[in-house]
DNA sequence: AAGCAAACCAACCGCCCTGAT
DNA sequence: AATCAGGGCGGTTGGTTTGCT
């Protein structure tokens, strides 16, 4: 059972846009907003797919986007959010205003790539290239891709890395090289108290909020979390803590220093 | 000036996820 | 629970531009 085209491609155009559609669009969506991209080709009177009109408008013709060469600053945000996230591009592009994924995408294949190399770093591990071919292992990066998740969890299943000394967040210990300023730490307290545990008090589960001692924050979440952890689904991991495990935290609200 | 290679980037493709039914 | 439509995403392609010989 397949799934039905997108849009009649016998009667659709392709290839680089005209001015002519690119104003047939803009007009459109000023006019009646974003959304709907299947059946906004005909009522725009534009013989493209929807998925290309959605697209052109969001890698093109937004008005928001920044056009020009990216910052020092933007480069050294895009390499540490890619060692964060991987290519995760579209939420590589939520920290960066007025850029699109795929721009970032294109901006990391043809420059920041180069970059890394230049430097000796790999830039898909992120660590010295004298280094990449001996740990290739599944944790040399950071990922939310299940499998890897898992590899994780069993390396460190409550998101710290057990030494012979203490116990230290497996993030840094993965990425010794690199300065991550996007690291959000939990409050000191958490590892006095719960060193098995250190995103759970007292046998409960703190969500970002109160781990953060935001106190009676709108967006606590504690009780969902206690529910989901005495069901014994409880992976609290640096990932969870994040919010990306539960999607409660909009990872683009974070702020960086 | 011509030819070639490398770099760049807009656009496409196919798969996945989510919400509605 | 199954199916479908719509939207979103990452990977890839291919046309254009730039730089070098």
């Amino acid at each position: 059972m397949g799934r039905s085209p997108c849009c009649e491609k016998a009667h659709t155009n392709k290839g680089a846009w005209t001015k002519e559609e690119d104003d047939r669009l803009i007009a459109y969506i000023r006019a009646h907003g974003e959304g709907c991209w299947r059946s906004l080709p005909k009522a725009a009177g534009l013989l493209r797919c929807g998925k290309s009109c959605r697209l052109r408008w969001i890698n093109y013709l937004r008005p928001d986007l920044k056009r020009g060469n990216f910052t020092e600053e933007e480069d050294e945000l895009i390499i540490k959010l890619h060692s964060l996230l991987g290519n995760k591009w579209s939420l590589i592009a939520g920290r960066l205003p007025g850029r699109t994924d795929n721009e970032i995408k294109n901006y990391w294949n043809t420059h920041i790539r180069r970059k890394l190399l230049n430097r000796g770093i790999d830039p898909a591990t992120h660590r010295p290239l004298s280094e990449a071919g001996v740990h290739q292992d599944v944790s040399s990066t950071i990922s939310f891709n299940g499998v890897k998740q898992e590899n994780d969890k069993m390396n460190s299943p409550n998101g710290f890395v057990e030494t012979d000394e203490k116990k230290i967040p497996a993030v840094e210990e993965r990425c010794p090289d690199l300065n991550l300023d996007l690291r959000i730490s939990p409050p000191p307290y958490h590892q006095t108290q719960q060193h098995a545990d250190p995103f759970k008090t007292g046998g409960k589960t703190l969500c970002l909020f109160c781990s953060l001692g935001v106190k009676n924050s709108k967006q606590c979440i504690c009780s969902i979390d206690t529910a989901a952890s005495s069901s014994g689904n409880n992976t609290n991991t640096a990932y969870d803590f994040l919010g990306l495990k539960t999607g409660f935290l909009d990872y683009r609200s974070l702020e960086m220093k």
